[in-house]
DNA sequence: TCAAAAGTGTTAAGTTTACACCCATGA
DNA sequence: TCATGGGTGTAAACTTAACACTTTTGA
């Protein structure tokens, strides 16, 4: 159609900022690049859009390339598109944010891609604008974790209140109160006990508490911007 | 390079969610295409994203086209990608939502691209996924005004107290109470009384207040996505 | 028996909400 | 003089923040 060849054509790229939870402390999964461009140097985890490919399947595809892991939660963060972002050529860029429960990915995946979980303390210079994408990305989970719950794809399906505080904690980069923590959980209906107990980290062991999808709609996971 | 030209390309457009604030309520800019494709139908504004120029800046131009203004405040939202979202052939979009002067921009422009503002509450269907589009761009206006006084880019320089709240009633859609209002707008150093007064809309006059730039730092304007 | 993590309530401070009348002025 | 919009304070409800000791049990 006319109206549209007159205009020009670019590379759409995803970009993965992948969040794990281990040991307290939030990690990324990031590229140390052994191929080009920008070999050598640590980089998001991205691909290129495709013929037929919605931009949201292109970041699920791509995480499932890096992870081995389909059905994870993805959240869209922005665009990038800088004339210059990328060095090598024009490409405008969408980022998105995953979480996954770290002891579940494909490690010989990650091996053959030479990637790396870092904490988010720790995190090397990246390439491009990948830092900002980091940034932003953070900046959008901490919001988005604040009035949904989200941070629940970072721990396994039974987790107990401690672990939960721990994760709350690191998302936030701060203390939290353990009985005002407590508290909160408690009047959410959407955390319920399972009645199972935790013996590894104490001697008393400690009830796993887990999330109850009845109580939260599904709907909500896949609405594009939050407001409440 | 080989790294990307094995990889697909796509036009890029972006469409703009075009606010204002008249007689107390929201109303947004949208055109009455007469022009292909879907010529006759109700849309956004919109343009496709050209060489050596940003996403950012495509906005820019394509809100300038429309209205005439330049510095105009803009916020991204969303990349829409799915594959058929305009049937006519493939494009991404970028969303932005933008909120200006009602009294400023250039009828003449508007006229002729046969634009007209459209109540928030009377909005036509629209194209595509444009419906979508001005949803997620009314959220992100309202969790956003709610932590920055971006509102009052759609008011004049001056204004009184009555008309912001007025403003705030319009953004989101409920009656505020008057006094804890202006409690809440007297506790923000951002607000100051100019001196002027409105004659306008009362025999008592009501007195003009501004926004103080000193008081609110103009990076948080360029802040992507705010976390407070 | 003791070290280590789990679990548990109360009070003060701060914030938000609800609510109604007087003021100044131009017509 | 009166109709119109401008302007003002207080008390109750609710939410958030601060804070320390007891319980359980495996080593």
């Amino acid at each position: 159609m006319d109206y549209y060849v007159s205009n020009p054509r670019f590379y759409v790229a995803v970009d993965c900022i992948i969040f794990g939870f281990r040991k307290d402390s939030l990690k990324l999964l990031l590229l140390k690049r052994n191929f080009e461009p920008a070999m050598g140097k640590w980089s998001l985890m991205g691909g290129f859009v495709q013929e037929g490919e919605s931009v949201h399947m292109a970041a699920v595809r791509v995480l499932r390339e890096l992870t081995g892991l389909d059905n994870v939660f993805l959240d869209q963060v922005h665009a990038y598109g800088e004339t210059e972002r990328d060095p090598g050529s024009r490409v405008i860029s969408v980022s998105y944010y995953a979480l996954i429960n770290i002891s579940e990915y494909d490690e010989q995946l990650v091996k053959e891609h030479n990637a790396f979980w870092v904490d988010i303390h720790e995190l090397p210079e990246l390439i491009f604008d990948h830092g900002q994408m980091v940034t932003n990305a953070l900046k959008k989970l901490r919001q988005k974790a604040a009035i949904r719950p989200i941070g629940l794809n970072l721990l396994p399906d039974e987790f107990s209140l401690t672990q939960l505080q721990s994760l709350y904690e690191a998302i936030y980069d701060e203390k939290l109160d353990k009985r005002n923590f407590r508290k909160k959980i408690a009047s959410l209906s959407a955390i319920r006990k399972t009645g199972n107990i935790d013996k590894t980290t104490s001697k008393k062991g400690a009830a796993l508490y887990c999330f109850d999808k009845t109580e939260y709609s599904e709907a909500d996971r896949f609405d594009i911007i939050d407001y409440e």
